[in-house]
DNA sequence: TCTAAAAAAGATATTAATGTCTTTTATGGG
DNA sequence: CCCATAAAAGACATTAATATCTTTTTTAGA
């Protein structure tokens, strides 16, 4: 309803690699797949877009694999919904009125920014770092499962 | 982002209906189509659905057309948005996962939580009448206005 | 009863999101 | 330099949403 699956897989790999990090070490592909239970080649795309915007870090190779870099942590929420699902979308009007605006408002323009600025209010003071939750030991097991 | 097209059409096209109401003659299709500039053939598969539902009445042959009964203009936002859009995805954690509640919460399962409460609350506070502004003359251009 | 009008129904097309598979490129170690 | 590994890249498949086109059913009126 609100955020793309490719948001959802983005998110849980980056906090995957987190949870795992040891050190630094490399994560692959293959492991974070399987363990999120999200599809490879999918998620494969989804990564690489998050290296690209650089956001998250990779080398190729033996040994290689996904890292975070120093932004990673300190990027937020917003950040991410805007490298997987675009940023349009936050200023289209829900009935599709491209000359809907505060001045010369659709039936639920005023709704709709409310609650759109809530998201991008909620999504812009949140890190990524801020999901990690030291208190919850499970934490790991809850991105994971799926079932 | 937060709502399909279909549900913009739906409600656009209830209230050209109610707009253009005079002792409840009927609109045809064709000129819903026309002046608010959506896809004929796909604005009628929304219409059928709402007369299916109950909130819209129709009728077939000549002099027909969609016409508002008694309770169409009572009818709920959320109740228009589970016709077009369904309403799963309102208990469907954004991660994906199945087993995120507020007992066992995904990292955004709070903020999502109030997001979605927030709509429902705004959407299930207003109806199709409420949204007919008695105070605007150039309402019907306003939902019209797609260029 | 016949005809025309208009919604209902159903078949097909397009597009974007999601998902899968194969090939290419880079890299560390022997 | 060669090989194995793993990401990057690109081609292709599937699905759901959106859009178009055709046929069927219902109805009012001549």
């Amino acid at each position: 309803m609100f955020l793309s699956k490719s948001f959802g897989y983005a998110l849980r790999g980056v906090l995957y690699i987190a949870l795992v990090d040891k050190d630094g070490r490399k994560v692959q592909l293959d492991e974070i797949a399987e363990k999120l239970s999200v599809p490879r080649h999918f998620l494969a795309k989804i990564m690489k877009m998050m290296v690209k915007e650089g956001i998250l870090s990779s080398t190729k190779g033996p040994y290689g694999g996904f890292y975070l870099n120093e932004v990673t942590l300190k990027t937020k929420l917003i950040q991410l919904v805007k490298i997987t699902d675009g940023v349009e979308q936050f200023n289209t009007c829900v009935l599709s009125l491209r000359k809907c605006n505060s001045k010369n408002p659709c039936p639920l323009h005023f709704q709709m920014l409310k609650l759109r600025d809530g998201m991008l209010a909620e999504f812009s003071a949140k890190k990524l770092g801020d999901l990690l939750d030291e208190k919850n030991p499970d934490f790991i097991k809850t991105i994971s499962t799926i079932a």
